[in-house]
DNA sequence: CCCTGATGAGAAAACGCTCCCTGAGGCCCG
DNA sequence: CGGGCCTCAGGGAGCGTTTTCTCATCAGGG
């Protein structure tokens, strides 16, 4: 099936390939009558343009890239909210009338295709998600001259982020166990190496610190079982505890049942808080208290970002508010 | 920042451009000699082929389009197994050489979206992420003349799919209910104008005929309030009922909260089988035995299958077997 | 030694579009 | 009434590839 071209919808209408183009493209200067003509002429040839041939003489491609890094095991993207992060993307591309390519780096391997695509001109700009700030991938595709945005905090130059306000967020929590009266809060922490861990950890010190208390902490790793474990450790280290603050919500959930194991009871004896405010958290018995990373409001901010990029504009990094959601753990 | 060109490279290696051409594409007839020249001012140059237009000429893009056809608010891109559909699809392209373009079909207008973009060449391929099996839009795109497969089973023509073998799952659990020594075994459906709550449905009842048994049904909508609700009834109804099977995982994690709250211990009292095993499964206590649809593998199938078709092979749809994965709960 | 056939390089024509440039015609103003 | 402008349509030159066709070169056989 062959599809028509400009140059048969011109002969079509009795009228030039440059006027085609012009009504196409909606461009003001062209008689109403021989717009009419065109118009009719495209509907019943039912003609739609080829978008390679525009590109190559154009050089934009209305689409733009998101490049997920991630280990082969998935931990972005089996991440529950990364189907929110994606649908958020999409809608916002499409308000904006851009097309979205996703692209998981997983092998050094597909990292070479993605920076080959890249470089192919197939897209105008690039949303990076990675989970580590130190990944190698954004600074390469900007060093393209590629309009590049992170979706999260990154330590490349030129590259601007959305990043979540991990310490805000941690100090929200701390803050309304804080004002449930509870006097011994520890926390369970994610790995170290993660900017976003270290950011909650940090945020949970100084909420502490400031009000005179002291931080109990315990290493986990974001995984149910390592929260689990840190629980069980917890418990071990200070009995006396009430309250325990983990950095996300696997980790809580790890926490839960341990503490049901233990004996001891959430929220009466034990206040329970996580981190991101999975799907999850609100199955849990008692009901998870977690903080509410607005993962969709943080995608369309990056697309935004990336879209004013393109345009030429501003380049400032965007941090995003948090927000607790108070449940029954608590 | 402009890059080379095919131009460029023939100069600077002192050839033609069509020798370039034959090197980059992996041609035979070229000497060893030519080859090795121009190999090296591709490097020199960091040359990457235009794919605007490569694609322009052999009518290629070695793109695929993979369509999510679903309400605003995100029936099926709200499923925790999406991303795991996604990153398979994914994972498969990149290992065939094509990449994927992620289209929400939400709106109409998104839909019309959908069509011009196909329409304009810029895919070689559409899958078709469909809930209702009698959505209009995979054969609008079939009608295009281009491949097209869709992720579930369709009613429309000349579409190849993949489907679950959902009927085989509902028997799965049933008779692995009728194994434990199960009598009274009910059912939470999902909503009957969807295909897969139909035959999950069909199952169940085909599976307790075939053994004398008598149907206890209760109509859901597969969310978690509705399985609850519906679970509320089956008590009233039948009380001495001693197994549920429902229809998908939330309902069924709504039916546990609503056991617990009557005081049925599960799995002593009520034994209860979800459908889909989503992540969340493993978290409830107890722990919900269900019955995995494997998404990871009719992604790739239906990958396989578009790649197959583009290739001009078979078009016969194909089925998925289930999996039992029994946990606490039966 | 010449002719034939194979081999492989180069020239040039598409592919379908945009956009610059030219020029025709109409209008206003002098 | 004529000249200059302004408006708007058409002609045509690219955009960067692939691919067909032509042609040169060389080897081998008669």
């Amino acid at each position: 099936m062959k599809r028509p071209t400009l140059e048969v919808v011109a002969a079509r209408a009795g009228v030039s390939k440059s006027s085609v183009s012009r009504v196409i493209n909606g461009e003001t200067t062209v008689a109403p009558q021989i717009r009419d003509v065109v118009m009719r002429a495209v509907h019943e040839l039912g003609y739609v343009p080829n978008g390679a041939a525009r590109n190559l003489v154009t050089r934009r491609t209305d689409t733009l890239a998101v490049v997920v890094c991630d280990p082969p095991q998935g931990v972005v993207s089996d991440d529950p909210l990364f189907s929110s992060v994606v649908r958020a993307v999409s809608r916002e591309l499409e308000a904006a009338g851009k097309r979205l390519v996703l692209m998981l780096a997983e092998s050094d391997e597909s990292r070479t295709r993605v920076e080959q695509y890249v470089a192919g001109g197939q897209v105008d700009g690039v949303m990076l998600v990675a989970l580590h700030g130190t990944d190698p991938l954004p600074a390469a595709l900007a060093r393209q001259g590629l309009p590049v945005v992170s979706f999260n905090r990154t330590s490349a130059q030129d590259v601007p982020y959305v990043a979540l306000d991990n310490a805000g967020g941690a100090t929200l929590a701390v803050s309304h166990l804080l004002e449930r009266g509870r006097r011994r809060i520890a926390t369970i922490t994610g790995p170290l190496d993660l900017h976003e861990a270290r950011e909650r950890l940090d945020g949970y010190r100084r909420t502490l610190r400031d009000t005179g208390r002291r931080s109990i902490v315990a290493l986990g790793d974001f995984t149910r079982a390592s929260g689990a474990e840190a629980m069980r450790q917890l418990l071990e280290d200070d009995p006396d505890l009430d309250a325990v603050f983990a950095s996300n919500d696997l980790m809580a959930i790890g926490a839960l049942r341990t503490l049901h194991q233990a004996g001891r009871r959430v929220p009466d004896d034990v206040a329970v808080v996580g981190f991101d405010d999975i799907e999850a958290a609100s199955y849990t018995s008692p009901a998870l208290t977690s903080v509410r990373s607005p993962m969709a409001d943080q995608a369309t901010a990056a697309v935004h970002l990336l879209l004013r990029l393109i345009e030429g504009g501003s380049t400032d990094p965007v941090i995003m508010p948090n927000e607790l959601v108070v449940r029954e753990s608590t």
